[in-house]
DNA sequence: GCGCCATCAATTGCATACGATAGTCGGATA
DNA sequence: TATCCGACTATCGTATGCAATTGATGGCGC
C-alpha cells in the first residue's frame, strides 16, 4: 500500500501540475523561491497536491496516508503534511484516527445516499439563483469550461474526472454566494470519493453532454427546466455510481455490527 | 487585547475537570464530536475550547488569536494550537492570515446576509425531515435541551446564547444526517459570530419560546406549517440581528475602497 | 499444535529550536 | 518639523527530536 501511494506521490510530483488554474511546482521546486514568493506555504502546496490526487481518484479510498512517506517524497517535513492533513480531515474527505494514521475517507453506502441527497438540494438553489441572475461573462465561463471538459475527453483519465466536479463547483462560485459554494465544493467532493469507492467505470462523455444541457437549460431562464435538467443530471451521476445496496461491495463493519448484536 | 484573550482564557478554565493535567470544561454538549470517543488529543482540546469560547462571543469577532498567548495559557506547545487554529480555519470561524497570525473572524453584512439564506434553506430542509419521521426518544430529546435553556435564561449569558445555537443543531443531528447536521452546525456557527458583531443584545428568552412552537408544530406533522414556524423564526433571528447597512457598524475596507477608486 | 503474553519496531503526538517575515520605533536628512 | 529609511522585535512557518501509543512478532505455557 505504500509502495502505491509512493507511486503516485512519485508521478504527481514529475512533471507540471496545474490546479485551478494555477500551476504548481513539483517536488523539486516546492523548496525553489518560486513557491514561497506565490506566497503557498509547504502545508497549503502538500494540501493542494493531496486533494488533488483523491479526487482525481489517483488515491482511493481507503489508502494509508503515512505521514512520513507523504512528507519524503514532498521533501517536507511532517509538520506541513499534517496541517495538509487536518485541513482534510475537516473537509470530510480523508480520515484521521488517533494514534493509528490517516487514509482517504470510505464513504458508506449510507453516506453516499445522504450526500447524493443533500447535493441535489444544494445544486437545485444553485440553480434557481443562476437562472435568476448569471450574466454573459458567467454564460462565458461555463462554455469555456465546458471546452476543456472536451478538449479532456481524450485524456480518459484524472483530469476529465476531476473537470467534471468543478463544474459544478464553477455553477456555484458563479451565484456569488462564498457559503454555498464552499458546501457545493464539499458535498462535490465527497461524491467524487464515492464514485471512487463504488462506481464501475467513469464515463465523461455523459457528464459533458449533460453539462451542455444544464448551460441551454440556463439560457432558456426557465427554472423549472432548468432544476429539471440538473437534477436528472444528478441522478444519472447518482446511477452510475450503482448505489444498489447488493451489488455495492460490503462494508464488513457493517456486516459484524449485525452480528455483534449491535443490531 | 491579548489581556482580554488571557483573561476569557483563564475564566473558561475555571470551573473545570483536569484532564491530562490539562484543564477541560465540564459541558461539551454538542460541540465538537466529543461523545464520540473519550480520546482527547492536546489539539482536541484546544479546539474545542477557542470554538466555545467563540461561540459563546467571550472572543469577539476581529479578536487576535495569538499562538503564543493560548498555548501559554492552556500550558501546551504552538503545534497543538496551530492544529486547532487550521480546523476553526476549515469552519470558517477564524480568520488565518499568512504570517500575521489568526483572528476571529468578522463576517462581512454581505456574508451575514448570504448565510442567513442558506441557513433557511438548510433548516427548511431539517423541518421537511424531521416532520416526516421524528420519533418519541427525539421529542423526548428537544423537550429536554428546551428546558435546559430555560434552566439557563437566569443566567443572561455565555450559556444560553450557546443552547440556543444547539438547539438548532440538535434538530439537524435528529435527522440523522451526518452531511446535513454538519452544514447546519457550520451555518449555526457562523450565525453566533454574525449575532456578536452586529446584534445589539441578545435575547434568549424569546428564542426559548419560538424553539417550544417549533416542537408543537412538529408534533402536528403540519408540514407546511412547521417550515412556516422555523422561517419565522430563523427571520425574527435576523432581524434581532438588525441587519440594516445603514445601522450596522461600517467595515473600514470596504469604505476605503469606495475613496481609493477600486470602486 | 494452539492460544496468550511480553517485548519490539513503526508511527503518531507533542514540544522545542531556528530561520523568515511583518510591523514598529528611532534616527537621519531634506 | 515632517518624511523616509533601516534596525529591531515580536510572531509565524517549518524542521527536528523525543515521548507515547499501536500493532506485530516471537517465545512460553498449556
Amino acid at each position: 500500500m505504500a509502495t502505491l501511494l509512493y507511486t503516485i506521490l512519485t508521478r504527481m510530483a514529475g512533471g507540471a501540475i496545474e490546479v485551478m488554474g494555477h500551476v504548481l511546482p513539483t517536488a523539486f521546486g516546492l523548496l525553489g523561491e518560486a513557491t514561497l514568493s506565490e506566497r503557498s506555504s509547504r502545508s497549503e502546496v502538500v494540501y493542494r497536491l493531496l486533494r488533488q490526487a483523491i479526487l482525481e481518484q489517483a488515491l482511493k479510498p481507503g489508502t494509508k496516508l503515512s505521514e512520513d512517506t507523504i512528507a519524503d517524497h514532498f521533501k517536507v517535513s511532517r509538520t506541513s503534511v499534517r496541517g495538509a492533513l487536518v485541513r482534510l480531515n475537516a473537509e470530510g474527505i480523508v480520515d484521521l484516527r488517533a494514534n493509528k494514521g490517516a487514509c482517504v475517507a470510505e464513504p458508506t453506502l449510507e453516506e453516499a445516499r445522504d450526500i447524493f441527497s443533500l447535493r441535489r438540494m444544494l445544486e437545485a438553489e444553485v440553480i434557481r439563483r443562476l437562472v435568476a441572475d448569471l450574466g454573459t461573462t458567467g454564460f462565458k465561463r461555463l462554455e469555456q469550461h465546458v471546452r476543456e471538459e472536451q478538449a479532456a475527453l481524450s485524456d480518459h483519465g484524472p483530469l476529465s474526472i476531476r473537470l467534471a466536479g468543478e463544474f459544478h463547483i464553477l455553477l456555484a462560485e458563479l451565484t456569488g454566494s462564498q457559503a454555498l459554494t464552499r458546501f457545493v465544493r464539499e458535498v462535490v467532493s465527497r461524491c467524487s470519493l464515492i464514485l471512487a469507492r463504488f462506481a464501475r467505470l467513469h464515463s465523461p462523455e455523459c457528464a459533458v453532454d449533460e453539462h451542455i444541457q444544464i448551460i441551454r437549460a440556463l439560457r432558456s431562464k426557465d427554472i423549472a427546466a432548468a432544476e429539471k435538467i440538473m437534477l436528472e443530471h444528478l441522478d444519472a451521476v447518482e446511477l452510475r455510481a450503482e448505489l444498489n445496496p447488493d451489488k455495492a461491495e460490503p462494508d464488513i463493519s457493517e456486516i459484524l455490527k449485525r452480528y455483534a448484536g449491535e443490531s
